[in-house]
DNA sequence: TGCGAAACGGAGCGGCGCTCCGTATGGTCA
DNA sequence: TGACCATACGGAGCGCCGCTCCGTTTCGCA
């Protein structure tokens, strides 16, 4: 049993977790913890208290969202017409929630640091949907290619992760490419041409 | 007529050169610019004066084996047994040039700052040579799906980008999947399943 | 050998994530 | 209602980063 937590700290959190939603939607997610706190109304000391490192803060504000992709899966698996289209839809759904998360792409790998935990809970829930979903598409026969849940959505978050406003790029395109990709079995990569010089 | 420079200056462009390639190979792209400095033995303002910013050290780095990267794709397309396979090894020989090198990838994207002429540099060199590949591989009717050099060249530095030693992920997998799917054509984006529901 | 232009080096700037300790506050009890 | 104590606070300052700037040194030429 939790002991009961001083409304101070109650209002403080609060206000830290509505003014990084806000700050990171307008800044993106590299915005400065400075700004994070000053928009809170609190000083640094406060901030690190309640979450100890930026990835921390990240997690929480992110944490809920997360959660909304991961349920739409079996909802689109429901619905959908074939197990292929739930599939890709839900990916793009996934690209879709990378994508207006103003720089959230960018802590989508966790080689930075402080941005391991956020990759971790994207991996923690996202990758048992996407196995469901890839498992169902195989049965149907409609995925023949052989590929991981992970290594797909690996893929795929590596491919939205650096989505800036390119109007010369379509990242949708480029994962429609891919996932479709996954239809026709793979070839052995190309040895003989290489010998052969 | 360039001006004739002193001993001096050439020796410690050099020095600075020397280091720079030694210390990204080992520590990384995002090695700090001090350590740079204190292995060439320069001061600060030095490593400064000649490369006024980190990307211009890292263009100067990297220039010459960009340049060889890009002169592999015509010899690939007079060796190989066909355009498409041409296309395939190139594309991987471009894989293997930003995984090999510790963390070049990363900085592949030019959304960091200071990174963005390296990129720059990606592009101008790189995607001239994708376009003859591509462009002989749909003449021979390889690949059908439509897709700009630009955006496949995107497409596969942004899969590299973030690779790290993963023993669960193998990234020419993903991108070979990636570009063997260019040989069927892009399905529209299933909107009637979406209408449905 | 002296001169002057070019090149040097490194302390210090502002900005970052984060720490730490003197001060303030909330909640309980008498 | 006031006192007490544990908890929470805030922001100056830490080390580190990329980069600047100016007093000092060095090179090359006559």
């Amino acid at each position: 049993m939790t002991p009961k937590r001083r409304a101070d700290v109650e209002r403080n959190e609060r206000a830290l977790l509505d003014a990084a939603a806000r700050v990171f939607a307008t800044s993106g997610v590299n915005a400065t913890v400075r700004e994070v706190a000053a928009a809170a109304g609190v000083g640094m000391g406060t901030l690190y208290r309640h979450f100890p490192t930026r990835a921390d803060l990240m997690v929480a504000v992110y944490r809920h969202q997360i959660d909304a992709c991961a349920e739409a899966g079996p909802a689109l698996l429901a619905a959908a017409e074939s197990p292929f289209a739930a599939l890709l839809d839900w990916v793009h759904l996934f690209v879709d929630f990378l994508a207006t998360k103003h720089g959230v792409a960018t802590v989508w790998k966790g080689d930075a640091a402080g941005y391991t935990a956020l990759h971790q809970l994207f991996l923690d829930r996202l990758v048992p949907v996407l196995a469901e979903l890839l498992d169902a598409a195989t049965k149907s026969g409609e995925v023949v290619a052989d590929i991981r849940p992970y290594e797909l959505i690996r893929a795929v978050g590596d491919l939205v992760a650096w989505t800036v406003q390119d109007p010369g790029y379509d990242v949708r395109r480029i994962v429609t490419l891919l996932v479709t990709g996954l239809r026709q079995p793979q070839p052995t990569r190309v040895q003989s041409s290489a010998d052969e010089r």
